[in-house]
DNA sequence: GTCTATATTTTGATAGAC
DNA sequence: GTCTATCAAAATATAGAC
């Protein structure tokens, strides 16, 4: 057993790095080799189910650090207007301003793995989950509460994909300002 | 000179389905090869620059197509807010109801040859442009214009990317029932 | 304009030494 | 846990016959 060169959580950052640029079918194991300065072998001594293992791992750390920072703010105690900013300040650190893609966009492009499919699915459906929960927590109907989640975080999406497009990242920023009057409104 | 197996207009079909499904990197020339029926040598003799000029064929389409569909009742007379709701319909239509990806998303993702990214991101400032335009014509200022254009178009997206990972369009679709009210709002 | 055949590189993946 | 070496398959691309 030599030394690690890199840590798990090193070679999770470079796996995130590479999936969110290139998406499933355009990162290469060669690549990823390169990134990390690790060589192919060693790739597969850390994720014997090669390529889908090493996105779903990217995907797991990816929910992870949604529900840090997007649902566990939701969830705390306090105004629903403050929490709904915390986690609005969360997603645009999260995004490096719009500057980075979002893995739910680039890891559901293509010819997936069912099991990444799923957790793609899964976090997304968190997210809009834990949204529509402050909604309701604040009055609204089940479908309006739902509606307004779903909204928000097309909102947001779409401001990444504008922001790849053209490096204008003034529609994501206004899709996180509006966060707390998109899930609160006039209730 | 044998007879073409498919026409100009058939394989460009082909490309755009690929592309907008699997993106650039994600789209092979085996795939392709596949998909149309024709060998790979017949590609290159229709395209003999590659998946490059592939690529760039299949956004010089799409452009045209937003062309009609999109800009085109855009700049046509009428009430701004009829010509709207066409464009909306046109864009429904275009995106098959919101089950179909959209090329400015997968064909920004990854490493894109600049000739590429060029018509993605010209592609992409013509729809916000021609729909700032009509938010300008009902007497918005310019600045105010743009924000309702670039937001509308990405809630649009955001939709589709809704889509596409969860399977329910009802976001979509709600962005594009809020077009005309997006753009014209309270002028 | 299509085809067969081929060349070259890259890809995902494995075996086994240290 | 990393490495070298290797593999089969798939990738992009070209040459030349019909």
């Amino acid at each position: 057993m030599r030394p690690p060169k890199l840590s798990a959580d090193d070679v999770n950052a470079i796996l995130i790095e590479l999936f969110r640029t290139h998406g499933y079918e355009g990162t290469s194991l060669s690549k990823l080799a390169e990134a990390s300065g690790l060589v192919k072998a060693s790739l597969y001594h850390r994720f014997p189910g090669g390529k889908e293992q090493m996105a779903n791992a990217t995907m797991d750390v990816c929910l992870k650090d949604f529900a840090t920072a997007v649902l566990a703010p939701l969830q705390e105690s306090g105004e629903p207007a403050d929490r709904l900013r915390r986690t609005a300040r969360n997603i645009r650190q999260y995004y490096d301003g719009g500057e980075q893609p979002c893995l739910l966009d680039t890891l559901s492009l293509g010819e997936i793995p069912d099991s990444v499919a799923e957790r793609v699915a899964s976090t997304l459906e968190a997210w809009i989950g834990a949204l529509a929960a402050v909604a309701r927590e604040v009055g609204h109907a089940r479908g309006d509460a739902r509606r307004r989640a779903e909204d928000a975080v097309a909102a947001i999406e779409g401001g990444l994909v504008i922001s790849r497009v053209s490096g204008r990242t003034q529609a994501f920023d206004r899709a996180l300002k509006r966060l707390p009057e998109a899930i609160i409104g006039d209730a």
